[in-house]
DNA sequence: CTTATAAACTGATAAAAGTCATCTTTTTCG
DNA sequence: CGAAAAAGATGACTTTTATCAGTTTATAAG
C-alpha cells in the first residue's frame, strides 16, 4: 500500500493543545514541524511491529490506534488507544528498547514521525518539556499500575463495566442526556481490552444491555446509566 | 515504633553500583548524601501509604519491600518488590500524584530517604542522570506491559511459573547446580504477586515439587529445572 | 445484486480457579 | 516454655469463564 503524505504545520495543528509538545516555545516547536512527516493511514495499517527498532516518535493528528501485545497463543491484548493529540512509541523510544507491542490503525488516521534525533534534540535542550515528559509517562505508568490490579482481582464483568466507563471517559461524546462513545470497536478488540474471550463479551454486552445500562447504535456504544455501570465495576460512585 | 536511624556515606555504598546514582558527580551525590536520612525499618512496617503525598525518594540500602495495592475486596496485588539498589517512590513523586499503593518491609530493611527538593535539584541540574531515570522508568514500564499481557491470557499455572523463574533471575543465589530465590515469602505474598488465591498458590507449589522442578528450604524455594518450568510457564526456552 | 467472508451471537460443555471449612504445622510472644 | 495466632495444607463444592460448535447477521468484494 502506498504511503500517503500529508503536512499540517504543528503551530496549526488542531490538537496541539491536547499533546506534550503543547507549551514548547517556537523555536523548538518548529525544529519539531521541519523534520517531521505525516502520513495517512487506512484501518487496518500497522504503525510499528513488536520486535522492531524504534527510529522516531509518531504523534497523533487524526483517527485512533491500538496498541497490543500478541501472546503465544495468539491472542491480542491492547495496552492502549492512541487518540489525536497522543504520542505513540514512545516508551520503546525512551528506554532505547525494541518495541514490544504492535501498533494497527483502528480508524482511519493521520500520523505525524518526528525522528529520533530531532525529539531527543529538543527533548535534552528543554528541561521543562522534558519535565512534562516524565510526569506523562510516570502518569500512565500509575495507570498500568490500577490496570495490573484490576486484571489480577476483578472478574470479567466488573473488568468490562469498568473499561467501558473508562472508555466513555476518553472517547466520550455528550448527547441525549448519556454518552455516546465516539469508537466503533469490535467485539473481538473489545474483549482485547479487558483480557477475556470474545464470546464473554458478547454474552455481557447483551446482559448490560437487556439491564438498561447500555445501547447500541451501529459498531458504538451508548452509555446510559454510568452509575449502575460503576457499580457493576465495583467502584465508589462519586 | 521508634525509628532507629543509620548513616552510610552514598560513595561508600555497597549498592551504589546497582542504583540510578551510580556515575553521578561527586558535588550531586554529595548533594544527595547531606540532605538524606537513613532509617531501619523491622519486617511489617510501612514505608509509605496508598493515598498520601510523596515528599521524597526512598533508595533501598538493605532488606526487601513490597509495594502493593489494595483492592476493595482487601485483596493485595504486589506490584513489585524492591531490593538494595532500587528507588522506591518515584512514580508518584515524578508525576507529582499521591501514591497508588503501599510499600510494607518484607525483610528488615535498610531505606535512604531523600527530600523532594534535593532529588529534583539533581534531576534539574543533571541531564544525564535525568536521562537515565527516564530511561529506567521506560524500561519499568515495559515490563508492566508485560505482565498485563500475562495476567490477561495466562492461566494461573503459567504466571506462577513465570513470576518463580522472574525472581530466580532478581533474587536466585547460585549453588549445588540449582538456583536458590533469596526472599522469604509467604505463600499468601507469592499469591498476590501471581494475582491469584493462597490456596491455589499451594496447591500448584506442592504439584510443582512433586514434579520435582523445585524444592522448599525453610520458608524459601530453591529452582531446580528452570527450562522445565519454562515450558510450564509456555516461554521458548533459551 | 449476489456471493463470499467476517463479525456477531447462542447454546452446550468442560476446565480452571475461587471459596469455604477444617486440620496441621509453624511461629510469635507473654 | 506453652498458649495463641498465623501460616500452610487439603478436600469438597461452586462459580466463572474458556472452548467448541453451530447459526445468524452484517459487510465487503466481484
Amino acid at each position: 500500500m502506498a504511503k500517503v503524505e500529508f503536512n499540517i504545520a504543528c503551530t496549526l495543528c488542531e490538537h496541539l493543545k491536547d499533546s506534550l509538545f503543547n507549551g514548547l516555545n517556537p523555536e523548538d516547536l518548529s525544529r519539531i514541524n521541519n523534520h517531521k512527516t505525516c502520513i495517512q493511514y487506512k484501518k487496518g495499517q500497522n504503525i510499528f511491529y513488536e520486535g522492531t527498532r524504534p527510529t522516531g516518535l509518531y504523534c497523533m493528528n487524526g483517527g485512533k490506534v491500538k496498541v497490543y501485545k500478541n501472546s503465544v497463543q495468539g491472542k491480542e491484548f491492547i495496552i492502549y488507544i492512541a487518540k489525536p493529540g497522543d504520542f505513540l512509541g514512545y516508551r520503546a523510544l525512551l528506554s532505547e528498547e525494541f518495541y514490544q507491542a504492535t501498533a494497527t490503525v483502528l480508524e482511519d488516521a493521520k500520523i505525524c514521525f518526528i525522528p529520533k534525533e530531532s525529539f531527543f534534540e529538543v527533548l535534552q535542550k528543554n528541561p521543562l518539556f522534558m519535565k512534562r515528559v516524565v510526569q506523562a509517562v510516570c502518569h500512565e505508568m500509575g495507570i498500568m499500575e490500577e490496570k495490573l490490579a484490576e486484571l489480577a482481582h476483578k472478574s470479567v464483568r466488573e473488568r468490562l463495566a469498568a473499561n467501558l466507563l473508562m472508555l466513555k471517559e476518553t472517547y466520550g461524546m455528550e448527547g441525549e442526556g448519556s454518552v455516546l462513545i465516539e469508537l466503533a470497536l469490535s467485539r473481538e478488540d473489545l474483549a482485547s481490552i479487558v483480557g477475556t474471550a470474545t464470546e464473554t463479551v458478547i454474552r455481557l454486552l447483551s446482559e448490560f444491555k437487556s439491564e438498561g445500562l447500555i445501547a447500541f447504535e451501529g459498531k458504538k456504544i451508548r452509555v446510559l446509566e454510568p452509575k449502575k455501570l460503576a457499580k457493576q465495576a465495583d467502584l465508589i460512585v462519586a
